[in-house]
DNA sequence: CGAGCCGTTGAGGGGATTCAAGCTCAGTGG
DNA sequence: CCACTGAGCTTGAATCCCCTCAACGGCTCG
């Protein structure tokens, strides 16, 4: 999957432009945490957000990690991962378009998980000393805290209900069907190896291969060479009203 | 499990006392949301917060309810559930004394899950026009908010990670050692119906009996008349060593 | 071109579910 | 007082789904 960066009207890091022009001009600012904020509070920003890109695998923190910055996810899939006391990982949840993660460093809590990049991914990383520069005071970014914490708190819950329940086949829908909210502008998502689907549903790799094998004879799934890789989604609809119908 | 009423120094509902006195006597004060006020911020507080006793099984509020209200767990254990397209319901996480839920009614947004009183529950009823009463100008209260939003959080995440990971042993036992963490004074623990179980740990209420039976014979579990059960911490922490080991 | 990673498929065994029966116990009413 | 009832728990037997172990093919890369 190759990343598509989105475009800014103001060239980043140009020394030139203090950064609350960079983030007026955001293609995504009415999505992000910062939307909530005017132009007025937004030129009170001194503290340096930058674009950073990763690859897919890169590390974007570790659990335990002392950071200081959390982050948007403007293009492409975050997991976040930790590993059991019997020392296999398990993928706790997903981030998409516009999902904030990492909230804990404003409370100078280390990183509750690992964040990883499932794809190529851009992300604004945000310095947490630049949300108390703004100040708690500004109560429409406080608000907007709120909300990005209660979505990640219903994104886990509604993980657990969805692909961590009922049979492999079910779980492994599931996990589709969440993949494609992820899907890029020419309607491809992101397929995980195996191995990582795996330590989403708890199961193993040869599981989720004969689960791939039999959604693609089924014609739910449609993998093209080059990870191009697409749903069909009424094949899907239905294989889960099937599901559900049982 | 009979409800031990905690102790306050001052009467509820006495009309001479105003919330404030009642808050600043709360003996749970340090823990809760409130803590981080100090006597004269309580003092501007005229909402009224009341405590509220229910039974288990009883219902403190339905997924998709409109509420007003957050509630803080002074005793007892609560779930959250979910019910999935495919109808059978799933616990996705609890809360014990001094946790925080249903903050979303801070974003005028409806319950995210349904919230069930597993034992005798004792609960503060915390109104969200308290909080805007204060305002989000209280940069204490606000920074306790955002540490729970993120206690819950965590709470679920690792909720996926112990509960939903593994055989059936192992979760049992992982539930186990996170209800011992909500035992009452005198050890015990709330040790859930089967079928409940079941929605915890997704497994049928036979698998669940065959593994309780099990722990019992091993003398993990000791359950006595009247619903008085016993964990023995040794032996459930050799038992959880030896799965890692494996 | 061999090495290694990733994915796939098969065969066999084991653990969880399913189906079924019986048990305990509290509540109810004769 | 005790039979009756139903809910919750337990246990057994058969089935099935998933895991384990194993082999193999495609692909990338040194």
């Amino acid at each position: 999957m190759r990343l598509k960066v989105l475009p800014l009207r103001l060239p980043l890091r140009d020394e030139r432009h203090p950064q609350s022009h960079v983030c007026s001009a955001c293609t995504m600012r009415e999505q992000t945490l910062f939307g909530a904020l005017d132009d007025e509070a937004l030129a009170r920003i001194h503290t340096h957000i930058d674009t950073r890109i990763f690859a897919p695998g890169d590390v974007v923190y570790a659990r335990g990690e002392a950071g200081s910055a959390m982050f948007t996810v403007r293009a492409g899939v975050v997991r976040f991962e930790r590993v059991t006391e019997g020392g296999d990982r398990r993928i706790v949840r997903l981030a998409g378009h516009g999902d904030l993660f990492g909230q804990e460093t404003l409370l100078n809590q280390p990183y509750a998980d690992e964040a990883v990049a499932c794809t190529a991914v851009q992300l604004c990383r945000i310095p947490r000393g630049l949300v108390h520069e703004l100040g708690l005071g500004e109560p429409g970014l406080v608000r907007e805290l709120m909300r990005r914490w209660q979505q990640s708190l219903e994104s886990a819950a509604s993980w657990m209900a969805d692909m961590a329940t009922g049979a492999a086949r079910r779980r492994v829908l599931k996990l589709l069907a969440e993949l494609q909210r992820h899907a890029d502008d020419d309607g491809r998502i992101w397929l995980p190896r195996r191995d990582e689907m795996g330590a989403m549903l708890d199961m193993t790799v040869e599981t989720a291969s004969r689960m791939v094998s039999r959604l693609r004879r089924e014609r739910v799934l449609d993998v093209r060479p080059g990870r191009h890789v697409r749903v069909h989604p009424e094949a899907l609809a239905a294989a889960l009203r099937e599901l559900d119908a049982a």
